[in-house]
DNA sequence: TTGTACGCGTTATCAA
DNA sequence: TTGATAACGCGTACAA
């Protein structure tokens, strides 16, 4: 009634423990002839090795632990396929721990539980997607000596930073908005993402570097806020009525999407009254209607990268932090000024008076 | 260089290992003061419980091992809150496997990955979402004794089935079929999943069965091809054409999705030109133009009762599968026959959602 | 209230 | 090519 062991396996086979591990692991060292009396009790027992023996013996688990502040949002699962190729050609099992919205209470208490797992030694290292929280890098915590290491995809924020891949997200904001103000656009107002969260610093910054640049003054009443879920994507929906920006550069694509259906339902047309740029290029991007103009990150490439990285820190080497390209994917959510001369007229019209 | 241990943490305290371990289960067993002690010892050397030990010493890892087809799917994000939610009051963790969706071939190699994890007690039982191959039903696997207790979300195939939570496919499918009848509908087509899924064949057979409760006969022509994805809701858009059906219902939501935007694009209004019904209520189905109706399952609920089975089966019982009820939620995407009469009807035909 | 000592199931070292 | 045996780090009777 309890779970057979390898000693079951010795005892029916009749060889030693040590054989049968052999079996196990480095089959070509034992007699073919012992090889399969051992397999065949294998089989008959139904054994299976206890993973806690032998991680506790070898002092690793062959297991990497994945972080994802919110796995319902599509953004992530190609950076897991890329995770998960690199994982499985490397002999590790990866493993999702989903900490949940972290607006929502109950995140923290989740990323904690993952955090234990990791320095409990259940995983060989951890890969974080998004805006770790400060535990992961606790002094009390990183102190001690030969804790698994961690690879963040995406930056982190002033914390001593760990390892890190991502894209230049103020650069790709950037690139989204001088688009718009190559359309013409001079009312391009902004939906930024969760305070707090670094990817929202980012972006804002981006966008007014991109007003800038142009000779443009960054507005607060453009600057919209938002939680980059759908609902705050229709939210802003309001704050368009009320301040009629020409074009809406979103901080991400579910807020885009939000804004769409809700200006559909409304009766305002994209993109012929407004234009709209989303971020992240994610899989509705391209079903919305009409698709969405958008910022593509290397997500499979992220995953794969952050996982050789990981890897390679496994292996004792020192790597450094990579950044990888973006594009800015251009579809059909983006267009000339409402009043429909702002192709001709754009380099006529003079940028805003500054102070 | 090394790992503190138990013993580390003891040695420095000055008292026995025993003592420290008593302090991190049952504090108050032990003298305040010497509590006090032991507790600054832990903070100086930054010890972590090493799981692997206490996993081969309790026999558990408080861990169970969530198996997911396709974590791009947003389907499954509120399936595993109700999950996490039920399994952290527990005191278990929730580890999410991804095997990827299952027309990749890497799929199978992940899933077995994952059964072995299972099998070597890193997780002390499974919950598998949405049809599990017949790996976790072996044989050789099942027969052995003490194994993991594994519950499915949705329904298993012909296999000895597990313990289920799933809601009445093929009802649901007849009821949303049954709703384009009552508005007046007669050429309804039907987009199928993935073939070989059971979900697929269960959908299919609702589809026919309402059909034929109304005294049509199924035609052939009008089933069409599909496996869950954008593409193949947009390549259904040919088909359509071809087939002229005055309504779709989609097997899924995401293939419904890209039917939209396609027809969309094809100057094709929806739902004047065509009705169209999908299946799930993904988070984006309120947020398509336009909004989608279909059938919604209550996935926290799903989850958050899967789990509790799988506690009861650890506890020693032996509970019953269960059905859910399920909703027809009626949207924007559905109206009479183009035609225009059966707009009257559209309120009156709403079935009550069943068990 | 605390300490001693055994065993959980493996892997790896050393002999044979 | 195989076998005996010592760790690996922890929890828990049992004894003190």
């Amino acid at each position: 009634m309890t779970r057979p062991t390898i000693e079951d396996v010795a005892r029916i086979a009749g060889v030693s423990i040590a054989t049968v591990s052999r079996c196990l692991h480095m089959p070509d060292v034992v007699a073919v002839k012992t090889r399969e009396r051992v397999l065949n009790a294998v089989r008959q027992t139904g054994y299976n090795l206890n993973a806690a023996a032998q991680s506790l013996r070898q002092r690793r688990s062959n297991t990497v632990l994945v972080v994802v502040p919110d796995i319902g949002n599509t953004f992530f699962s190609e950076i897991l396929g890329g995770i998960e190729t690199e994982a499985s050609a490397a002999g590790l099992t990866m493993l999702i721990g989903d900490t949940g919205r972290s607006d929502t209470g109950r995140s923290r208490a989740r990323e904690d539980a993952y955090v234990r797992y990791l320095l409990n030694g259940r995983a060989d290292g951890a890969l974080l997607l998004a805006d770790p929280q400060a535990a992961w890098f606790d002094i009390p915590t990183r102190n001690a000596v030969g804790l698994p290491p961690i690879v963040a995809i995406s930056e982190v924020g002033p914390q001593s930073g760990p390892v890190t891949v991502s894209i230049d997200n103020e650069g790709a904001a950037c690139a989204a908005v001088t688009h718009l103000i190559a359309l013409g656009h001079r009312r391009i107002a902004h939906v930024a993402g969760p305070q707090s969260n670094i990817l929202t610093a980012q972006r804002l910054a981006g966008y007014r570097r991109a007003l800038g640049e142009a000779g443009m003054t960054p507005a607060p009443d453009l600057e919209f806020p938002g939680d980059f879920g759908l609902a705050s994507g229709r939210a802003a929906f309001d704050l368009f009525r009320d301040h009629r920006p020409s074009a809406l550069f979103f901080a991400n694509d579910e807020m885009a999407m939000g804004f769409l259906s809700t200006a559909y339902a409304a009766g305002v047309r994209v993109p012929r009254d407004v234009s709209i740029v989303g971020f992240d290029d994610i899989h509705f991007a391209q079903s919305c209607i009409p698709s969405l103009t958008t910022i593509r990150q290397p997500r499979s490439e992220m995953g794969a990268t952050a996982m050789r990285l990981l890897l390679s820190i496994l292996a004792g080497q020192a790597p450094a932090s990579v950044r990888l390209p973006f594009d800015l994917v251009i579809r059909g959510s983006t267009a000339g000024v409402p009043d429909g001369h702002g192709a001709d007229t754009r380099m006529a019209s003079s940028p805003a008076p500054r102070g």
